[in-house]
DNA sequence: GATGCAACCTCAAGCTACTTGAGGTTCAAG
DNA sequence: CTTGAACCTCAAGTAGCTTGAGGTTGCATC
């Protein structure tokens, strides 16, 4: 029943405004509720659909999937079924992304210490972290 | 002096050609050599290139990072110094990332066995799987 | 009750990193 | 010499926001 102003929903869930009202517009947050002024009203609800929805949110992931994964759980629907085949299917995507990741981090690594050993603090044309130019 | 079609660096750096010819617009390739009929010519420096960029390119990784990583070995320049601090700037980034994703994948996993346990086949709306909503 | 200021509102445009499409040219094989 | 894939340019579309203009509301203070 406590009304939430959209700043005190920010300030909850680390998400601009804009962010949320951006939200609220492609429906991802249902449209919320107006005070005598205008002004937008949350409840906790709100702050729990937009913490699920950031708890998916990493780079490289669409909100188009976060959006299908909110819809497996709408009204009229929640087999638990979908809902857990669609959080393995999203694991399986971090940890795709993870190993992309891991292979830039090694590959990172490798080329920072192979610089440390070849160039010193010197000018060496051949160091594998100066890429070749046009 | 093995003059490559765009299609050629497209198959091996896997980078789409429209791709190839944006970087090309934006400066982040320089702009290519023609042949008589106006199209592009590449060499291996150029794959070298992309595949610098590409390396470096992973989701949530800007443009303008790259950019600054080729300038730091742009003519006129040059010193390891700088190219592996950036370097090394960008390790920790990337293990930003790894950690941000760890946790999501952390979290996915846990939601996933908590469902598994609660709500076997069927419906359970208080599973963690099923954000509340509005 | 007036004043001031932060927080709110809408709407429009800008940004990054591409992708897609239209409409036309060039190259290489048969 | 024709045909089809690959190439060209330019314009517009896409996702996921962010920023800005220009105006209202809410609340505390005088």
């Amino acid at each position: 029943m406590c009304a939430l102003s959209i700043g005190d929903v920010s300030r909850q869930t680390r998400t601009p405004v804009a962010t949320i009202r951006y939200y609220e517009d492609i429906g991802l947050l249902p449209p919320a509720a107006r005070g005598r002024g205008g002004q937008r009203q949350f409840g906790q609800n709100d702050v729990t659909r937009l913490q699920f929805i950031k708890s998916r949110r990493a780079p490289g992931f669409p909100l188009a999937e976060v959006a299908g994964l909110l819809r497996i759980a709408g009204p009229g629907a929640g087999a638990c079924d979908s809902a857990r085949s669609a959080a393995e299917a999203q694991l399986t995507a971090v940890r795709d992304q993870l190993e992309q990741l891991r292979r830039i981090e090694a590959e990172l690594i490798g080329q920072i210490s192979a610089c440390s050993q070849s160039c010193g603090d010197a000018i060496d044309p051949a160091c594998s972290l100066i890429p070749t130019l046009g």
